[in-house]
DNA sequence: ATCTAGATGACCT
DNA sequence: GGTCATCTAGATG
């Protein structure tokens, strides 16, 4: 029995490499505060990426205004806005001065369903919250929340604890989008996915 | 089912 | 100026 809902990860939790925290949040939960109301999901899907050798890591060419939150402290909010309308998602990973997070590419909805559907007007359910962009829509997540501190309770934004998933379940990969990364970079096998049933 | 094109702006060289 | 950790609608088999 998990009865841990209502319990945020530590901050302690990221302090780890990325690949290690992005296998580890299968399963937990991502939780948004909106004005009282409450939106959540189950983690299903993640990707590593982990510090300035890794080529395929925002933070390769250095520290800059856009990456500056991932050289912070673990369990904060590494957020990003893409390809001109697209905001992502990601957890800030390992000790802070090392530049590493976890980009949360997909969850299962689970509470706050009607806003949910609000933010995803006119959508199927399965493509509510299965990419990395479409879960920040669907949870009004943008660059405002940028910095906020996943690891603590009260926080706008932050990932509660749940029932872990077993290895059996889990489909390791390659990470997806980064073409122009070299190799070994382009193969890591740094994506975690929760099989469907 | 799978493929393609276009959106649209911050970031980097 | 080219690229980008993407998504959607529309076309086609």
């Amino acid at each position: 029995m998990y009865n841990t809902r209502m319990t945020c990860l530590p901050c302690d939790f990221y302090l780890r490499t990325a690949p290690e925290v992005a296998r580890a949040l299968l399963g937990m939960r991502l939780v948004r505060d909106l004005d009282g109301s409450r939106i959540s999901g189950k983690i299903t899907e993640t990707e590593a990426y982990d510090g300035e050798a890794d080529l395929a890591c925002h933070a390769r060419s250095g520290k800059t205004t856009r990456n500056a939150v991932m050289y912070g402290p673990p369990g904060r909010a590494y957020i990003y806005f893409t390809y001109g309308m697209h905001w992502c998602l990601n957890v800030v990973t390992g000790a802070e001065g090392s530049p590493a997070a976890v980009l949360l590419r997909a969850i299962l909805p689970l509470e706050g369903l009607e806003l949910i559907v609000s933010n995803r007007k006119g959508l199927p359910e399965n493509k509510w919250t299965d990419g990395p962009a479409k879960l920040c829509k669907a949870l009004a997540i943008d660059g405002s929340l940028y910095g906020a501190a996943l690891c603590e309770t009260g926080s706008p934004l932050r990932i509660e604890q749940d029932k872990p998933v077993t290895d059996g379940e889990v489909v390791v990969s390659p990470r997806v989008g980064i073409q122009y990364a070299p190799e070994p970079w382009l193969s890591k096998p740094w994506r975690f996915r929760l099989m469907s049933e």
